[in-house]
DNA sequence: GCGTAATATCAACACTGATTTATGTATTAG
DNA sequence: CTAATACATAAATCAGTGTTGATATTACGC
């Protein structure tokens, strides 16, 4: 909680009468702060910076449709294999890919529950509507 | 940038048979190919970058509960204030966050609909359910 | 005018990131 | 066993990013 700076400011002073009720705003920041230790906003920045990148998103893209090999996935991107291994370690370690070995070749998959897990906790964390 | 790597491999020609009927996979994987081009799919990765960071989400954090100048959000993250100043940039140049200017101060203010779009955009291009 | 508060910008730094080339490991085919 | 296929790993390079500290800009009060 890295919250000590104690604002010698005071800009707008909240005298928060405590008979009213408190506006929606507040209460969803009140609860943000108090579910959202540093720990939770470093997994979602995580969670973003493992789609910040556009090969990866087109490696999404295409596991979107079905499972697919590490060379199905090469040929679709038009990119050496090496990079595309390095991009799935990525997305495997956000959780976003997860790989089974069948044989010689390795099967890719993506896993949709992180990413719509990761889009629930967003919303809630910045208070969005809908 | 580096997307002109003629791949000297020349990988895995697959001899599609084109005589069956495509699959639904197909069809979705052509519609999404079409639907999206390159612009779009760095457009989201922007987007994401924009998020990869967890002072940025603490900004945005702070954000969401009104809007809040410059030295308020410094005093909230307690970081310098270059450094708030700096991140408030990348933030704005995702359009995440506006900025305007009254009297000495600059008052930020989060943009929900960009958010609740690149959500939207996302969704459609990964085929997210929901 | 002067001083000061609120922000922006600049220069330099370490660190991470994506990319390439080359090499290594495992598994199947012959 | 040997060779080829599918994938992983290592090292090197280069651009980008977060961070700091010092300095500039802008607006207000005196």
């Amino acid at each position: 909680m890295p919250q000590l700076g104690a604002t010698p400011l005071a800009p707008v002073a909240r005298p928060k009468t405590r008979t009213s009720v408190p506006s929606p705003a507040h209460i969803r920041s009140t609860i943000a702060a108090l579910a959202a230790p540093p720990e939770e906003l470093r997994a979602v920045a995580a969670y973003h910076k493992a789609l910040s990148d556009p090969t990866r998103l087109r490696l999404m893209q295409r596991l979107a449709e079905g499972p697919a090999t590490v060379n199905e996935l090469t040929s679709h991107v038009d990119l050496s294999q090496p990079l595309v291994s390095f991009h799935l370690h990525r997305l495997k370690a956000a959780g976003i890919v997860e790989t089974r070995r069948v044989g010689r070749e390795v099967i890719c998959t993506l896993g949709r529950d992180v990413l719509t897990h990761f889009r629930a906790r967003e919303r809630v964390l910045l208070g969005l509507a809908s």
